[in-house]
DNA sequence: CGCAGTTGACACGCCTTCGTGTCAACTCTT
DNA sequence: AAGAGTTGACACGAAGGCGTGTCAACTGCG
């Protein structure tokens, strides 16, 4: 059972052996959840892509579900780290920044947003939609945009509509249904942002 | 292998029984794919759902695939039932509602909304996100409001826009998330998708 | 009534995936 | 060199769903 974890391999410590072959997991994950979609995912089929067999499966993760959520988790972060230098308050960001960052993240990575967007919605990887919604909320609703009188639900109200909005024409483009050019789509969003969180006609 | 499909049973006829049997099992699948979710449907517990037993699956349908497309079908076949009174040119429909009833149709049964938002998004049903988006630009996009100027891509893009926050929005609201009265959710809404397709700030 | 069509319940083999186990080859330490 | 740790490849039984088959009980028709 408990293997003696001790020894260092090919110049790398026992350790961090186990950290990278984690990660390849969880990489490896990330990619066939992002591209062929995370219900078909299997032990085997993961192993196979990272190289790995599928002890060392075992070795990290219990379930395919956990490995799951190591991947949502993994997109997180870089969706996270993608963004974090523009978010409003940090030296050269701004709410315009930080919006267009998250786009940015988005268009330029399909299996990123097939991940946050697409597979979180239903399925097993559903459990993670609402922290991922929390993310979104955080790195994109332009608060002094809106009055401090509006109630909490008319807020939480425009961040749906934004993110529901952005998610579903992020989708479209990357599957070529929407052909503007990047830069245009992005501008059209930001625009479209601000409409949204626009005060209701009269 | 072909059961002689001939003789009247308990004052049904044959082709009519099947047809009972085959609408039994899209409405327990439908049923099951609105709450569980479809990715976990099975052949055996679909049956079990509708009362009958495997054979009279196989009767109507190859694969739990074929299901899910009919269960598809037959979701899209409800909305456009609910909405089509009510859309402009038909006597006392008008833009509004026909948005209004296919934002009643979706708050009314979540299980309709779970299944034409969230489970054809992703899984095996995602082949019927098309036609679906296809449906609700129609019964939504209040076209008169769009200048014959714009690009087939911008309207295409506030289409989009449209849906995604409504799909998002629904959600939430079934899940409690926002708490809005349901009258002031569609008035919302309503109003939103008036913003959304409001002409871009100078 | 008697026969053929019909139904529901269940059994059966098949296949896939899971989770674990085994083993030879390789690498590090002493 | 020798022994212990490490790795990859593969085998194995268990479990579960699929698709088909069997059979007794019931229903309609002559």
């Amino acid at each position: 059972m408990n293997r003696p974890v001790t020894r260092p391999f090919r110049g790398v410590s026992a350790p961090e052996r186990l950290q990278n072959r984690r990660q390849r997991l969880v990489e490896a994950a990330f990619d066939l959840a992002g591209t062929r979609g995370a219900a078909s995912l299997g032990v085997g089929e993961v192993c196979a892509a990272a190289g790995l067999t599928k002890r060392y499966f075992y070795e990290s993760f219990e379930s395919i579900d956990q490995l799951g959520a190591a991947v949502v988790d993994h997109a997180i972060d870089v969706m996270v780290e993608l963004t974090g230098p523009f978010q409003p308050g940090t030296e050269g960001g701004s709410v315009h920044a930080g919006i267009k960052a998250f786009i940015d993240a988005l268009l330029d990575d399909r299996r990123l947003a097939r991940i946050l967007i697409t597979e979180t919605q239903a399925g097993s990887l559903s459990h993670f939609r609402g922290r991922i919604v929390e993310v979104a909320v955080a790195s994109l609703l332009p608060v002094d945009q809106l009055a401090d009188t509006e109630s909490l639900d008319h807020r939480r109200f425009i961040a749906y509509a934004q993110i529901g909005a952005l998610g579903e024409i992020c989708l479209a483009w990357h599957q070529g249904v929407v052909t503007m050019g990047r830069d245009e789509l992005v501008d059209g969003l930001v625009d479209l942002f601000a409409r949204i969180a626009a005060p209701p006609r009269a």
